[in-house]
DNA sequence: CCCATCCATTGAACTAGATTAAGAAATATA
DNA sequence: TATATTTCTTAATCTAGTTCAATGGATGGG
């Protein structure tokens, strides 16, 4: 149960037994059935999940009430809105499960006492959130830069199997296109393909 | 001199006039030109600036050779390419100095003294990659869901002083259109106003 | 197994914004 | 003051992507 989380974390830091016992004394383990809601606008949010099994997205309702998502999370990745866990503010987002998912969660009260006794921790967490700022940042900037369709490939070919998993008009709200123009994405891309 | 990066930074913890001294001691006072490029794509990002007087942008250069500003920085504003300063690894910026501009550097070396001797200093930078985070968020967020007339007026209210400062088609190189429509659009603005 | 709901596709009409090219202002330089 | 350079504006044309509306598959629940 804890193979993958001590793997990824070990990336970063290098933990004694005793320390990964810490670690992972703090963990509580959560069932989050598709669909869920984990986190609503305006609520603070009370976790930073590790992705054992499972799918969420993290969403964003701009004032014509349509949904922008911000990022998808599989296996292996950690969800949360940090500003608002470590800021104990309202956040602005949504986060909700797409698959039945498993998932390994750190309360702010857990988070606090990780870093109290084993302060390596902030290195990890400092590396995550900069590796966000940076992911946010090439989105951004591809956002502005590329045309949708070449927006298109590059998740695909970045996020092979998430296009699998999640309803296409996720994708077209993650693009920032609308779902009938993923459907004309990939009708030329098909066309193409068959040249 | 240290009167405003002082203030900043005591908005976030409270130091004693010793941890001052540190502070202020490792603090290197730099003048930039106008025009002069900080930090090249490629460069590993060697400083962390308090901006005391004067302008700079970020931007990032495309593969189509076009740029995309990031984000303007004027007084009480860090710049910096964190990732890169942090993890040591090329950047994928530049940073140039839009007028003649006054900065307070930290150097790798120097912030990590810091941290080792005012570890509250952490907070401080935790903060700021974290405010950095919800901005660029934010952004990616507009940049999908508004129009560009919409990102204008946004623009202007947010950060009055800056299309006074800097040329239009810089502003239309943050907002991500051309600088024909920036022209465009203020046009129609003006034509509205004269209603 | 059928029905309901949810999701993807298609096409037609439309619009925001790009591109190109020219000229007009503004700013710097001599 | 004149001239060169940089920046901004305007207008015509073109295109990526939207919106709306209709149709057709999937999928899941009873």
């Amino acid at each position: 149960m804890f193979e993958n989380i001590i793997n990824s974390v070990s990336k970063y830091i290098t933990l004694t037994e005793e320390e990964e016992t810490v670690f992972t004394d703090l963990l509580e383990r959560r069932e989050v059935p598709k669909k869920t809601v984990m986190l609503r606008e305006g609520e603070v949010c009370q976790f930073e999940g590790y992705i054992i099994k499972g799918c969420v997205r993290i969403y964003y309702l701009n004032e014509n009430g349509f949904e922008v998502t911000l990022s998808f999370a599989i296996e292996d990745w950690w969800v949360s809105d940090i500003a608002s866990f470590h800021e104990r503010k309202p956040s602005a987002f949504f986060i909700e499960a797409l698959e039945d998912t498993e998932m390994l969660v750190l309360t702010p009260h857990a988070k606090e006492e990780l870093l109290l006794s084993v302060p390596k921790f902030e290195r990890v967490f400092r590396i995550l959130v900069q590796r966000n700022l940076s992911s946010v940042q090439d989105r951004l900037v591809k956002t502005i830069s590329k045309t949708a369709t070449e927006r298109y490939l590059e998740f695909v070919e970045r996020y092979p199997t998430i296009p699998l998993r999640v309803p296409q008009y996720f994708i077209a709200s993650y693009l920032g296109v609308s779902p009938e123009f993923v459907s004309t994405i990939r009708k030329r891309l098909t066309a193409k393909k068959e040249e």
